[in-house]
DNA sequence: CTAAAACCTGACGTTGACGTCAGAGGCAAG
DNA sequence: CTTGCCTCTGACGTCAACGTCAGGTTTTAG
């Protein structure tokens, strides 16, 4: 498939799907005219990408876990760093619960007028 | 106090503290010579700022929030904001979770050599 | 065959939350 | 008084993940 077609299938742009293999993220076969070509499987690398990206790892930090990620075995130094980025989320996690508690307090509180309990459910 | 001690106090730079100032997000009193002095329930405002940016909101759509934030009264209209960012966080938590129980199954399965479950307890 | 659509490689622009530097003024201690 | 640290106001620098534009080639639809 070519780049658009992974582009539209992915939900991401064309642009990103270049800026990642100048990140080694993501690697191509170009047809004898040069343009790029990939093979489906790439479509859950891609996803997987953009779980790393929105779990706020870096390129940097994605290039060196996606290997192991994918295959699954790792190196001891490759285990330190995946139970970082797995410390890091975690401690995300609970500040973002934390957040969202103290916004729901307000939310419930501040609207009695409304139905119950859930003012916008769902 | 001055800018200084809120800063270190708080654990944030002298110049996140005047950039929340341009942001209209921290008010601050000036002594005769110009220099800014803050009263001690600013720690608080100022924890609070750091807490809704790590949650990934912006510094316009934290000024729009914080009045309510602090006080606990809220218009309809800030209402829907606060659960629109609610939504925001949940669904931000969630796909965090996803990455982390996948990092967590690669980190299980690849470390049988060490102690048993987990191999970096907390 | 031709025009539109998709693709290519640079390369510069964008955005947000600050970092950093320059140059100047304030403030307690010795 | 002066030494040293803190503070002030601009104002430019940074960094990452792309957006966007220019100028040219390739593929596809009719």
């Amino acid at each position: 498939m070519r780049i658009g077609d992974l582009a539209s299938r992915v939900g991401v742009s064309v642009r990103a799907l270049r800026y990642y293999e100048e990140q080694y993220l993501l690697a191509s076969v170009r047809s004898p005219s040069g343009q790029r070509q990939y093979p489906d499987s790439v479509v859950d690398r891609v996803q997987l990408i953009q779980q790393l990206y929105s779990a706020g790892l870096s390129s940097r930090a994605i290039v060196e876990l996606l290997p192991c990620v994918e295959t699954g075995d790792v190196t001891p130094a490759l285990l330190d760093r995946l139970s970082a980025e797995r410390g890091r989320i975690d401690a995300q996690v609970s500040t973002l619960v934390k957040t969202r508690d103290r916004l729901d307090a307000i939310i419930t509180t501040a609207a009695p007028a409304r139905s119950a309990g859930r003012p916008c459910p769902r």
